[in-house]
This record gives structure tokens, sequence and C-alpha cells, in this order.
DNA sequence: GTGAAAGCGCTAACAG
DNA sequence: CTGTTAGCGCTTTCAC
């Protein structure tokens, strides 16, 4: 069933149909009714590659994510497809890994694709080296690119972030002016945000005069494997290295510290704090519950995506948005 | 940059660029590496809407899951997304949440969209009432429709499923046979896996002559927020209910049912068990850790995908496939 | 081994 | 308000 079809059943032409097909004012009643009623009957559906290859464009938004089944990523990909498709936009997922060359080859599958747009969730898309960025902005010379959680000063490319730095330098803070001093940094991941991240609590623990030199810890593991993180800082502390406070990058290694200090017999959070990131889902399964920081996630996607709406409707947009976090005070800190 | 431009440049016709573009046997080596030389040149892609257009497939695949942000469903959309675009395919993404409607629509969105089959991630999508499922049978008279957990006998549509009923009914036996008769079935699910794994519970309590009457409880709360979960049980103990081991139909639930044992003082697991299923990362979150059934999940998608190749390439490939689980004891049965 | 030409189904400019 | 027509860029017979 084809557009000729519905226009010979109809007795119009297939300009006409096309015409109501895409809600155009310059039809009359009668003629929209008697097509309306033609294309119910035969249950007929436009040829979307036919549309697509008229209109230049399918609209599809390609999302990248490294991991889908990441907790946080998991839930930026829920929350972005969501609002895209409230808006009339479908969904191409892209599952790229941490590696540059497959996310290059992801990228360009997209490219390929011809989607109107590329959302890259998660920081690990930004690189530190300015020639690793390239791909996002060749990307750009084609196709708007937003950001979500990192920022590059490029054309066409979009950032919609949390202020990491600031959200870390603030906990960080708080954990010292409570008392603790020597406060383990644990992380796996140098991404844009990670840096951001890491910056806040060095400024704070320089601010109070307190070295962490020894306390940057960066654990390079597979990404949910629990128990070996928690054999990091056992291992840690084994090599004599002491530390009454953890603030992680990240819930699931928060999470290992707190195994941690239940493995060496430490009250939390009278003797050891702990303090997460992302605040997931993960926050109320430790005992006590952990701290963490929420970067409002669903506020950040739902501007990203408002911002790519814009965009694609020739709208100027600001390129880089900042929203703040918050410190969710549970069991692990004091 | 189009087919004729390079068929220009190349002093070839569009029909020789076509033919190397597809790797059509009938042109010489002379030709084609003259026609490549200019298609790297210009760095030229094809159009993929023309050739939609033209081949009425862009090679995509519509999956829809409940919600991608489900600790085990975003898991199962990874593995799919992966092993679908090792084999030369995209995934559009649909997040459909769990009523009846928008899974519908979801699903008439993806027809529109041509894509070239749909997996439905996930025991939710078929219903108990043979007339709810019609959706699933009006799309598998279009193109192949998989089903993740979840078995339909209809034409077009393939099955590939853990055994759910034997996993739980073993593992429901194993606790009873541990001394506990009072076991507590705690589920929030009456998909078609739910119904399966009820079905295990209930035939083992019934092999044991347990009666299981009151102790089947159906949780319909946020499937996120285990203090409810946990609230929901005490709920139970105040009007009276006794329990000591609790079996669930999803780690979430087990771990509320953990945290319900610790404020009721119960030692873990000499006087109450827990048993979860899905074998997630939640697993090892509680303390002690969490027993749970593996379902083999990635095998699933693994074979998943095979059977939808299988089938879009012509073959015959099995209706209904059925993986066994796997009894995973941590520390919160004995 | 190569080219000419007829679609694929739709949109939009143009004419009336 | 409606119809005619020329693309959009590629695949694929059918000749040569």
């Amino acid at each position: 069933m084809t557009i000729y079809d519905i226009s010979e059943k109809a007795g119009v032409s297939i300009a006409t149909v096309s015409r109501v097909l895409n809600g155009s004012k310059n039809v009359s009643d009668k003629t929209r009714q008697k097509v309306l009623d033609v294309i119910a009957r035969y249950e007929y559906t436009p040829n979307a590659f036919a549309r697509g290859l008229g209109l230049n464009t399918m609209k599809t938004i390609g999302i990248m994510c490294a991991d889908s089944s990441d907790l946080y990523l998991a839930k930026a990909v829920y929350y972005i497809e969501q609002k895209l498709r409230a808006n009339g936009y479908d969904s191409l997922l892209c599952c790229t890994g941490y590696g540059l060359e497959s996310k290059i080859a992801s990228m360009n599958l997209l490219l390929t694709k011809k989607v109107d747009g590329i959302i890259l969730a998660g920081s690990n898309f930004a690189y530190e080296k300015e020639s690793e960025n390239k791909y996002i902005s060749d990307a750009a010379a084609q196709i708007p690119v937003m950001l979500l959680n990192a920022a590059l000063d490029v054309p066409n490319v979009y950032s919609v972030v949390s202020d990491d730095f600031t959200s870390m330098y603030k906990a960080s803070l708080q954990m010292l002016e409570s008392g603790i001093e020597d406060i383990l940094y644990f992380y796996n991941s140098n991404s844009y945000s990670g840096r951001r991240k890491l910056a806040g609590y060095l400024a704070a623990m320089e601010e109070k005069g307190c070295s962490a030199d020894a306390l940057t810890q960066f654990y390079q593991g597979s990404h949910e494997d629990i128990h070996a993180m928690t054999d990091y800082l056992k291992q840690l502390h084994e090599r004599g290295l002491a530390f009454h406070g953890v603030i992680a990058s990240d819930d699931i290694l928060a999470l290992a510290a707190v195994k941690y200090a239940q493995e060496m017999k430490y009250q939390v959070p009278e003797e050891f704090s702990v303090l997460g990131y992302n605040n997931s889902m993960l926050t109320v399964c430790s005992e006590p519950e952990l701290t963490s920081i929420d970067n409002k996630l669903e506020t950040l996607c739902q501007h990203l995506i408002t911002t790519l709406l814009g965009v694609l409707d020739g709208n100027e947009m600001p390129k880089k948005t900042v929203f703040s976090g918050e410190i969710i005070a549970r069991g692990t800190t004091r």
C-alpha cells in the first residue's frame, strides 16, 4: 500500500494525500476526511525510508554510551530515550566500551546511518588530549553533538554538566572538618568529570593543609567487582597506608570502602567515614547507608534534550550549562 | 557526494559503482580499484535512506523493554545491542514502561520505522490473557518477534527462556530441606516468568506438605524503593505472620528481606534464610552476601540473537529454547 | 564486465 | 484548494 494506492481510492492526487499526511492547512475539510477514511480503512502507514530520502532525516538521534548496563549510564540512557521519544525522535543506541577506537567506529556508524544528532552519554568521551577529541569535532561538523557530563569548546557541540568540582570540594571539606584528615580518594576514571572530582578533593585537602600524595588512589580493575575493590583497599592498609575516610568517585567504590571498614572492624561513621558519588540505588544497600552526591542526572538529561531540540530547530542555544550537585547525607558520614 | 559524482570522477557508470559498493563479483579488478580510490579520496559513504528505500531494510532491530534502567533489563539490552552490532544490525531502543497501551504504541512506532525485527526484552510483555498478546501476533505478521524470558506459541514469534519453574522449585526444596518451613514468597510481577517462578515455589511447598496460603506475598510498590519493601515485610510480621525464610523473585526484594532480618535481629542464615533471583550486582552488596539464582542472561541473549539472525536469513529456527538456571550459593542460605 | 534506465515511495515547488 | 512533476540516491534487471 503506497501513497498512490490511497490517492487513487480516494480520488485525489498524491500531493493531496501527502498534504493530509503532513497536516497541511491547504486541504478542504471534506477532502481531508475522505482521504483520512481511506487511510484508516486500509491501515496505511507511509514508508519511512522514502520519507527519509525526501526529507533527509528519519528523526533519530544516536546515543553513545560506554556501557548501558552501568548503573548510572543506564539511568541516563533511560531518561534520554524517554524524553527523545516524547518529542518524536527515536534512539539508536550504541554501547561503545571505553576504548577510543571503538568509540570512533560507533561514531562513524551513526553518521553513516544519518542520525540527526548524537548524544555522548558519559564523561569518558572527552579526553584530556585534544587530538583524541578529533572524532567529536569531526562529527560536529555534520550534526550537533551533545555531551553529558563533559565539556568541550568546539563549534556545534553542546555540553551539559554537573559541577563535580564544587560538589567534591564541599564534600571533602565537610569530611575534613568532621575531624578526619587522612581521607583516601578512591577513583577509577580519568574522564572529564573524573578529573574535576579529583581536583575538588585536592583543593579541599590543600586548603586544610593536608597532604594528598599517597592518598590519591586510582583503581583500574573491573567496574563491578566489589571484592577486588575491597581487596585493593586492604592491600593499601597492609602496605602501611593509614586512612580513616574514603571519598569515592562512584557509589560502588564507596560500597567497597564500607565493606573494607567492616572487615577492619571500624565503626562507621564514628571511626571511619565514606562518601559515594551518583546517589544510586547502591546507597541504600549498605549498612549504614551511604552518604552520596546527587548530580541531578534527570535534570541534566532533560536540559540536554531541550538544548538538542532547540539546536535542531535552528535556535541559538547555550554551549555549556552547569548544574549544582547536592550532598545527600546518610549514615556513612558524621 | 552521491553515487553519480563518484561514477563521473571514476569514469564509470553508477551501476558499476554500486557493484563495487556491494562487493559484486562482476567487476574487473582494475575497475574496482579505480572506483575504490575515488571513494576513498572523497570519503564517500552511500546514503542510508536511499539504500533503505531500494532494499526495503536499513538493518535495524527494535528493542523494547519496560525500563532500561532496571538492573536486569539494562544488562539484557547491553548484551543484545553488542551482539546485534557485531552482526551488522543497529538497535532502536524503546523503553515502554509496564502498561499495555504504551507497549502497543511503541510497537507501532517501531513497525512504522520499518525495523527488520523486534526483540521484547523482559517477561512482562507476555500477558496471561490471550487477547492482551494480540499486539505481539499482529507485529509478528509483519516481522519476526523475539521474546526474552517469555514464551508464546504464535507464528513468527520465537522464545528464549530460562527454566524459572525448575530453578525456583529446586531452590525452594533446598530451603525447605534445610529446615525452614515457613518460607515467604515475595514477588512483584505477574509476568510470564513471574508466574513460572511462583509455580515452582508452590510446587515445592506442596510437595513438602507446607501451606503457602498466607505466605505468598505480592508487593506492588516501586521497583527501587528498598525501604518500602522492608516496611512491607515488617507490617506482615506485625500482623502476626510468621516466616523465617524469604524467597524473592528479584534480588532487590531479597535485599529488602535481608534488611528486614537485620532489623528483627535474626541471625542470617542461622535463623533466617533469604534467596534472590538474577544473581545481579546486588548480591554482593548485602552482609552476608546474597544467595541467588543465575538465569544465564548472556547465554539467553546470545541464543536469541543467533535465532533472530537465522530467521532473517530465511532459515528454519527453533520456536522455543529453554536453558537451565543455576543456584549460586552465598551467605544468606545454609 | 559494463552501462542505460526503470523503479523504490515520498515531498515540495510550481501551476492553475 | 488541488494536481503535475521533478527530484531524493541507490539497486537491479536487461541489453550489449
